[in-house]
RNA sequence: GGGGCGUUAGCUCAGUUGGUUUAGAGCGCUUGCUUGACAGGCAAGAGGUCACUGGUUCGAUUCCAGUACGUCCCA
């Protein structure tokens, strides 16, 4: 026997990874079975496995591999998004270690660079998730700027221009002025900041008196072009008509009058800056007020700002309060704690920003989006998400869809010498328009194409369908076999910017759904709930982990304490916990390859009985597992498998049939028994496939499947719920002569001798018996009439059962009765319960039959009980 | 400030559309075990007025309202 102690991991992962890959269990074509396809929320191409991306996939992997084994024609497409940010700020540093800067490259020779980083190490993460087990159709591995998708995504942009669902427009935007980009709102970060609220007074022009307003922003003072105050307050009504002047540069600037102002906030007076603030730009557009922008793209000072010129904003912000202060400017300064805007990517202060940016019109395509969602063509799992998405899509804003950025698929506008612009998928598409539209003497260098290039969400709203090619070849056989594909797995994070989003897209573009249900998982985090993040330190290495315990124990740990929907808090110890479960089941495996066959031997009653109980035990549980599986419990449906595997089949099962010490098994009950562990390995491959393969490989039988990962996954059969029962009483009897035998340290290698006496004239039922006999090493087991003298003794339900010690020993009788009498306490305070209800009439009158049935059962059992409790205390005490 | 979600055992969570023996699991904890597969194990055990207050109902952990606390999103 060479089957070592302890299951190795690692070896048998890259062995069976490999296996797999050879034979091409992961690929997928069309053909006449029934798909299902599952696209992976794309990870960034910079990134590398993190948490996060470890529950994310291993949940993929689970629906995957169940559905495949299922019988599905199974294609999960995994692929990257080139993440413009990241991207470029990656390149960006990189190049400037190298001591290139971005601004002395042409766009061109910037492409190169970045392209030649993307492939070297962009993916690293596809290669990360292998070690995982995931088995992604990788031959079908996409990137959001392969040459078909970045043509998806400028088709459906000029699609969308000429639908007029795509304008340019000024906007309010989110300014990123280290990365020199819009963001949008999904991008900003809001923290909590100590701040200063500076109250500045102004001067009212041609007057001695001052008005003061509050800020948090005084550098934003050169950029004022009016001041509001609410037209009922009557501090400030006499100041109609006139004018303050900004101080330091001694603008004047109007009083305007509006209800927006919190007369309880500050002073009550607000200085209105429409250019760098988004309700003063509202407020200007209202009162048709100046706009001055005194920044410039990098957050320095520009020349309408007229001091400081050149200046950093928060450099200026220190320096001009010193003037002002020394002006007799400002009153006071507060403590205040505001929320300010950091950007995802860079942590930079946002600039509020107008810009000349291109929008996508959300009010009509968000409409039938929603209405999918709420009426469950698509189904969110868990379904509280609705809320939220229902929210979010009534209050859906025009989505910003420019980033002045190189990496990405560059905006196809063209402009034209004269201010006019034409949009087309090609200089010669367009060239051909403007010609037609404005001037046929235009010629090709008379165009020049739009700087900016498109949110990399333009690009990911389109995955499930553009990685099928699905928007240039709408009718390829891909496309119109895998969509719509089945499950979407990702975070509630991102629910409106991709989820939502990628709805929009399938009803615009496919006039269909692109996913049936989406299950969303939470955020991995730490023991302390905090967010896992490289800042923190707090994030342990996945294939560190997966070193540690294996993947299939990783796999477990991440699954395990993360039912849908909510954070789970990250522990290693559960991890642990996986790997003991996979060196349970190797051991269960040793045990049963340690046997000595014998032909000869018939089967024992014992044993019989035994996979009688466990085909039914196992029957009855498939169902509660398939239930899971359908309502997207995936925690549960594994704890159910971890308890059917480690209780049922090897404390108990195992336990029942085992042969004694050296002794050879019975053919049948071997046979019986691989069947039922062949199994459970295929219920169980799903959530730990490297062990389950390694074993089922391993097992010597006939007309086993090349790879238990494309074996049938087992169907629930017919179950008897009588031996179910059965069972349950005689495990009640197994346990509480276990607990006898503890608290009375009667070793379990001294047999002992079990009376048994059946009150309320019921029968014995023997089924159980011989297992009892073997459990309990019983050496004589009777049925009796009579109580047993010199006895120690408990009660399983109404049946009372004796263990006789010897002569010598002596039973603690008051100890008995004690017992007896906590047992009658409880007995008798249930019974109350349900007798209250009883002598309720408007019970018994207005509750179903069943109902007012199942407390009359309740009431006859429980007074048959109490009344051998009260026998037994009285025999004792006499 | 507006809204969402939540509060059940020491911890993390179930509780299937209000009745299933006066609430379940995993981990942790306590006690005892060289029990010939497994100490990464076996066995037994303790532990909860289901946040609080009202309401609906014959009956509420479950439905409704309010309060408190926590958490997330938006402004």
């Amino acid at each position: 026997m060479e089957i070592p102690k302890q299951y190795s991991p690692k070896s048998a992962e890259s062995k069976w990874y490999s296996f797999w890959m050879e034979k091409g269990y992961f690929s997928s074509k069309p053909d006449n079975r029934t798909p299902y396809s599952m696209v992976i929320p794309p990870p960034n191409v910079t990134g590398v496995l993190h948490m996060g991306h470890m529950l994310n996939n291993t949940i993929q992997d689970v629906l995957v591999r169940r559905a495949r084994m299922q019988g599905f024609n199974t294609c999960w497409l995994p692929g990257t998004d080139h993440a413009s940010i990241a991207t470029e700020a990656k390149v960006v540093n990189l190049l400037k270690s190298k001591g290139i800067d971005k601004s002395s490259l042409s766009r061109e020779d910037f492409l190169k660079h970045a392209w030649e980083w993307k492939e070297k190490h962009g993916g690293i993460i596809l290669e990360q998730l292998k070690k995982l087990g995931a088995s992604c159709d990788w031959e079908r591995t996409k990137f959001t700027m392969d040459e078909a998708l970045s043509e998806s995504v400028i088709k459906v942009f000029v699609d969308l221009y000429y639908k007029g669902l795509i304008y340019r427009g000024v906007r309010m935007v989110n300014w990123d002025p280290k990365a020199l980009t819009a963001l949008s709102d999904e991008e900003v970060i809001h923290k909590e900041l100590k701040s200063k609220f500076y109250y500045l007074q102004y001067k009212i022009e041609d007057s001695n008196e001052y008005i003061t307003i509050a800020t948090t922003r005084p550098e934003t003072i050169l950029g004022d072009t009016a001041i509001c105050v609410h037209p009922e307050d009557e501090r400030y009504s006499h100041l109609k008509g006139k004018k303050a002047l900004v101080p330091l540069i001694n603008r004047p600037i109007p009083f305007i009058f509006d209800e927006y102002v919190d007369r309880e906030f500050g002073t009550g007076a607000l200085k209105v800056t429409p250019a760098h603030d988004i309700n003063d730009y509202n407020l200007g557009i209202k009162h048709n007020l100046k706009t001055i922008d005194i920044f410039n793209d990098n957050g320095t000072l520009n020349e309408n700002a007229e001091i400081y010129i050149g200046e950093d904003r928060f450099v200026v912000r220190e320096k001009i309060v010193e003037e002002l202060k020394n002006n007799n400017h400002v009153v006071k300064i507060e403590e205040l704690t505001n929320n300010v805007g950091f950007s995802e990517r860079t942590d930079e202060i946002i600039e509020p920003k107008l810009s000349l940016q291109w929008f996508f019109k959300m009010e009509e395509i968000s409409k039938p989006a929603l209405e999918v969602v709420m009426n469950d063509t698509i189904k969110f799992h868990p379904s509280k998400f609705k809320n939220i998405y229902k929210h979010w899509m009534e209050n859906v804003r025009d989505w910003c869809i420019s980033r002045q950025l190189w990496w990405g698929q560059r905006i196809p506008a063209y402009y034209l010498p004269d201010g006019n612009y034409v949009v087309a998928e090609t200089p010669e598409k367009a060239l051909a328009i403007a010609k037609e539209k404005f001037n046929q003497s235009y010629t090709t260098s008379d165009l020049r194409q739009d700087e900016d290039v498109l949110d990399t969400w333009f690009s990911s709203w389109l995955w499930p369908i553009s990685v099928f090619d699905g928007i240039r070849n709408p009718d390829n056989a891909d496309i119109k076999y895998y969509y719509p594909t089945n499950d979407l797995v990702t975070a509630p994070e991102i629910l409106f910017f991709w989820v939502a989003r990628m709805i929009m897209a399938g009803i615009e573009f496919r006039k269909e759904i692109p996913f049936k249900n989406v299950y969303l998982h939470g955020i991995v985090r730490d023991k302390q709930g905090r967010k896992m993040s490289k800042s923190l330190g707090n994030s342990p290495d996945p294939l560190n982990l997966i070193e540690q315990y294996g993947a299939d124990g990783v796999r477990v740990g991440m699954l395990l304490s993360s039912p849908a929907g909510n954070d789970l808090l990250f522990d290693e110890s559960l991890c642990e916990q996986g790997r003991n479960f996979s060196n349970k089941i190797w051991n269960a495996f040793r045990l049963t390859q340690g046997w000595e066959i014998d032909n000869s031997l018939p089967q024992p009653e014992e044993s019989r009985i035994a996979q009688e109980w466990f085909v039914s035990n196992f029957n009855k549980s498939l169902d509660i597992i398939n239930e899971h599986f359908e309502k997207f419990r995936i925690a549960d449906a594994l704890m159910a498998v971890y308890k059917l595997i480690w209780d049922d089949f090897c404390s108990w099962y195992l336990e029942m049939i085992k042969p004694a010490y050296q002794k050879p098994i019975d053919a049948k009950t071997y046979e019986q028994t691989i069947d039922i562990f062949i199994k459970l390995l295929e219920l169980l491959h799903p959530f730990m496939p490297f062990l389950t393969e390694e074993i089922y490989q391993s097992i010597k039988k006939e007309n086993l499947a090349p790879s238990i990962m494309i074996a049938e996954v087992p169907k629930a059969g017919k179950y008897s719920e009588k031996i179910i029962e059965q069972f349950d009483f005689a495990k009640q009897v197994i346990m509480s002569i276990r607990n006898i035998r503890q608290e009375k340290n009667i070793a379990n290698k001294n047999q002992i001798e079990l009376f048994i006496r059946k009150n309320n004239q019921e029968q014995p039922d023997t089924t159980f018996d011989s297992i009892v006999e073997k459990l309990c090493n019983i050496s004589k087991l009777e049925y009796v009439n009579e109580k047993a003298t010199n006895s120690l003794s408990f009660n399983v339900k109404t049946t009372e059962f004796y263990i006789p010690i010897s002569l010598d020993a002596k039973i603690d009788i008051s100890a008995e009765i004690e017992k007896l009498e906590k047992d009658l306490k409880y007995q008798q305070g249930f019974l109350f319960a349900v007798e209250k209800k009883l002598s309720n009439e408007k019970f018994v009158n207005s509750a179903p039959k069943q109902v007012v049935e199942l407390e009359l059962k309740k009431k006859a059992d429980s007074l048959a009980i109490i009344d051998v409790i009260k026998k037994q205390i009285e025999s004792l005490k006499n």
